[in-house]
RNA sequence: GUGGGUGUAGCUCAGUUGGUUAGAGCGCCGGAUUGUGGAUCCGGAGGUCGCGGGUUCGAAACCCGUCAUCCACCCCA
């Protein structure tokens, strides 16, 4: 029976992973030129870090975590996002003492036992950020405008800025039984989920995509219409920053976020190109979350985006392109040339050419096939009768142009041609 | 967790009301070209028909089960 990946698991193919890369590439540019530093922290913690973080009601800490215990007994998960380890971190490394300032981003696996489909694995990936420290309005629009500068150089299709303010804990507590007195009558055209959000999570309730909750939702008193001033004013300077800055938006009092650490600013940027999971990136502000797991109070914000997701997004012209045009095939056949041949190869190579050979091909029509496949502009051609002439035969596989080199030459000859000056 | 679609060659897929040795295109290897790639022609290799039962003289096809995968619900990146 042959073993097989893990269902929702995926294997990352030569083929695809250059257009990962690419858009890694991107992301650490723009995160360290918005001045975000990277961090790397373990994939898997222990489990209470996620239940208390994400929060105890929430899908993810309900059903979705990979959970198992350590041989000590102790219960540890695999991490399904980023921000409870990154903040983890931070407390752990007592980073609120370095004076600059807490910015960091993040890339790696992230892992949710759900019903795999198009754009949703088990195991999947993200590119996030996390700022901490600046209760500023603007360290707020600094990172929507990150999220947005990077998806918008990767020139992704179709989307959309979502924005909504959460409020202050406070003020979701002030709004939470008005909400509650709303829907207790209604109950009954609520979905069965919704019913328990009631107790559990009413503000989820306003988020749910089922046509009828949203319909008896739609009159329900607005989380905005009992704000605090000082929340109001707040999200008015965000909005502000990115009129300043052009960033287009729309907003969404519906918009609530799955995560449970989330206040005052939250977005979502959406497509149409994805399927159902229609979520491009997310993220918010979580001011409460570093006191939650035992820091000094610190205000923070960040975001994550999926991978995948932006891989299915990516268009065409942004795959970047092979590299055989600066790659030499060394076409070495025969008794005397093969060996030769090895010897080249790694001159070549240690001189910072990229050169490339397929040591099954015993015929130089072979070799020349596969030079052909591989895209490679230039072969160099090496046979017995080279050898005892003490030459290679160096030819351009557009022009079909062919020329004689000394093989003490070699390196020398074709460095100006591949590497440029 | 729920629902639907699909499982036949490396890939994309045919395969008639159940009938003998399971096909095509692309790809792969070789030859035409004794040392020159792509195009063309010729030849060749490659298959537990997802798996396990059952019905039948006979199953890739029909029935049951199971697994995988995709899509959707849900949820989210």
């Amino acid at each position: 029976m042959m073993i097989k990946g893990i269902k929702g698991v995926k294997d990352l193919l030569p083929e695809e992973s250059p257009r990962w890369r690419f858009i890694e590439d991107k992301a650490r540019h723009w995160a360290t030129t918005f001045g975000f530093q990277e961090i790397r922290v373990p994939i898997f913690e222990v489990t209470t870090l996620f239940a208390r973080s994400i929060g105890a009601s929430t899908d993810i800490v309900e059903k979705e975590m990979y959970t198992f215990q350590d041989r000590d007994g102790t219960s540890l998960t695999l991490r399904p996002e980023g921000t409870a380890g990154t903040v983890r971190a931070y407390i752990e490394h007592n980073r609120a003492a370095d004076p600059l300032p807490q910015k960091y981003f993040y890339f790696g696996p992230m892992f949710r036992h759900e019903r795999p489909q198009a754009g949703r694995l088990r195991q999947f990936h993200q590119f996030g950020v996390e700022s901490f420290g600046m209760a500023d309005p603007r360290a707020d629009v600094e990172t929507i405008a990150l999220l947005w500068q990077l998806l918008s150089d990767l020139t992704l299709p179709a989307l959309t800025l979502e924005i909504n303010n959460l409020g202050y804990t406070s003020d979701r507590e002030a709004y939470r039984p008005t909400l509650v007195a709303y829907l207790r009558p209604l109950m009954e055209k609520l979905c069965v989920n919704c019913q328990r959000r009631i107790d559990t999570n009413p503000l989820r309730v306003l988020d749910c995509k089922v046509p009828d909750c949203k319909a008896t939702t739609e009159a329900a008193p607005k989380l905005a219409e009992s704000m605090s001033d000082k929340a109001r004013t707040y999200f008015d300077a965000v909005l502000k920053g990115l009129d300043t800055l052009g960033i287009l938006y729309h907003l969404n009092h519906r918009l609530v976020r799955g995560l449970d650490y989330y206040c005052l600013t939250t977005f979502e940027v959406t497509t149409t190109n994805l399927g159902a999971q229609n979520a491009v990136g997310a993220g918010g502000r979580y001011d409460g979350l570093v006191e939650t797991l035992g820091g000094s109070p610190t205000p923070a914000v960040g975001f994550a985006v999926g991978i995948e997701r932006i891989s299915m997004m990516l268009p065409e012209s942004q795959t970047p392109p092979p590299a055989g045009a600066t790659t030499v095939y060394v076409a070495a056949f025969g008794d005397q040339g093969a060996p030769v041949g090895l010897t080249v190869l790694h001159d070549l190579r240690r001189a910072g050419v990229r050169a490339v050979v397929d040591f099954r091909s015993n015929t130089l029509k072979a070799h020349l096939r596969q030079a052909d496949r591989l895209k490679c502009r230039y072969t160099l051609m090496i046979g017995d009768d080279e050898v005892t002439k003490g030459l290679a035969l160096l030819r351009n596989m557009d022009t079909k142009g062919q020329s004689d080199i000394p093989l003490s030459a070699v390196v020398a000859s074709i460095k100006p041609l591949i590497l440029p000056s």
